[in-house]
DNA sequence: TTGACATTCAAACGAACGTTTGATACAAAC
DNA sequence: GTTTGTATCAAACGTTCGTTTGAATGTCAA
């Protein structure tokens, strides 16, 4: 085998397989052993590879998680500079398409909050990588887009506290799916998540206090 | 020793620092021996009145999280019986106020929000009963008495999206302290939950479509 | 006082855990 | 052909886990 492109598929294939299993169980339930196993190695790789287990944890943030992060942050930068006029609606609208229909699988986006969920309610290390680089920058990055677009001037923090809102229904129309499931009675398909980033949509233009004259 | 009375003692006492360490760690992250080290028992103990470790979190949800649940329905119950006239302003602000500001001890909603988060995000036996005693009845009850005071008339599900929009929001202003925190750089204190109550209200109003003519 | 029952305790059980070790295989460098 | 460095492997390390055991303690009814 070649020296390089053999210890990558092995590495690699760990950290899909971890990211999985972390996102579905959390880290303390979910055993190096049961790791490996599912990645078809050898138990020690993950020490051979990563030190240990921990290191393993951060890397799948850093090499998996941030990634993901970025392309439904580019995802929401496209559809924003797509658009001839910009309005609050379509700034708005972006971002609940960016992350319940965007760029990403229906399995990726349940990973990917399912990881952040956790990571909101009890912070490991990994928590100061995802608020640094992702978080505060896309925050920044929204209210900035928000802000140019609408009329009426709004605080630093009323605005904050609005994306925050808006954010808090993204996140939860997507880890609490069980949930949301068993309440509505429908499944999560395409027909649902559209309707899902319509009523986060709707919900939180008025919300912003923002009349819906356009789509 | 009376025979009923010191059983009682350390049952409900390793029922309370379950809760706290469930609440924190998440059910794997701690261990019996922890629980029964802080509950200042012997760690056969667990076993014993509860048969294993597994039951002991079903009962913390039972005896603990459940009656929680129910102090808060109360208090939304009465804020909303207090009203002379009702509006659904006063309806959406009683429910905020309920989570937010309610009845529980800012430890207590910490604890609260915690447990509820993490059995939405990865159910366990517990979450049938979450479902079935508080959830599904609690929402019935508050769309039940917006539905019963709103004037435009709203379909069953637009309706039950937008609670759940409106739980989204006082859920994740609590479980999501860390972050928001960190962003807003302002502590969880009771000028700052005041705050949040007015964003949560303010917010879901105009979410709802309504006009914000009385407090 | 005696017997039955409830509760606590120290000690130990086997299983599973994260991590380490030393041997082995193999490709590239000399 | 020998050496060097990388990757994999089975096996074992010591620790911690949930659970069990059996003796000890205390309480109350008979």
């Amino acid at each position: 085998m070649p020296r390089e492109s053999r210890e990558e598929l092995t590495k690699e294939r760990i950290l899909d397989t971890a990211e999985v299993l972390f996102a579905q169980k959390g880290y303390r339930a979910v055993s190096v052993r049961e790791i490996t196993s599912a990645a078809r190695c050898n138990l020690a790789a993950v020490n051979y590879h990563f030190g240990k287990k921990e290191n393993l944890y951060l890397e799948v943030f850093r090499s998996r998680w941030v990634p993901r992060a970025t392309r439904i942050r580019e995802s929401f930068r496209k559809a924003v500079a797509g658009q001839d006029s910009l309005s609050p609606p379509k700034v708005v609208r972006a971002l609940a398409q960016a992350f319940v229909e965007g760029p990403l699988s229906d399995e990726e986006r349940l990973r990917h909050s399912q990881l952040m969920t956790r990571e909101m309610t009890q912070p490991t290390r990994a928590f100061e990588l995802v608020a640094q680089e992702v978080i505060q920058p896309f925050f920044k990055e929204f209210t900035d887009k928000l802000r140019s677009v609408q009329t009426d001037e709004v605080g630093q923090e009323q605005m904050l506290l609005n994306t925050f809102s808006i954010f808090s229904m993204v996140l939860y129309f997507n880890f609490a799916r069980v949930a949301v499931s068993r309440l509505t009675g429908r499944e999560y398909n395409t027909a649902f998540r559209a309707r899902l980033v319509e009523q986060i949509t709707q919900f939180s233009l008025q919300g912003l206090g923002v009349s819906e004259m356009e789509a």
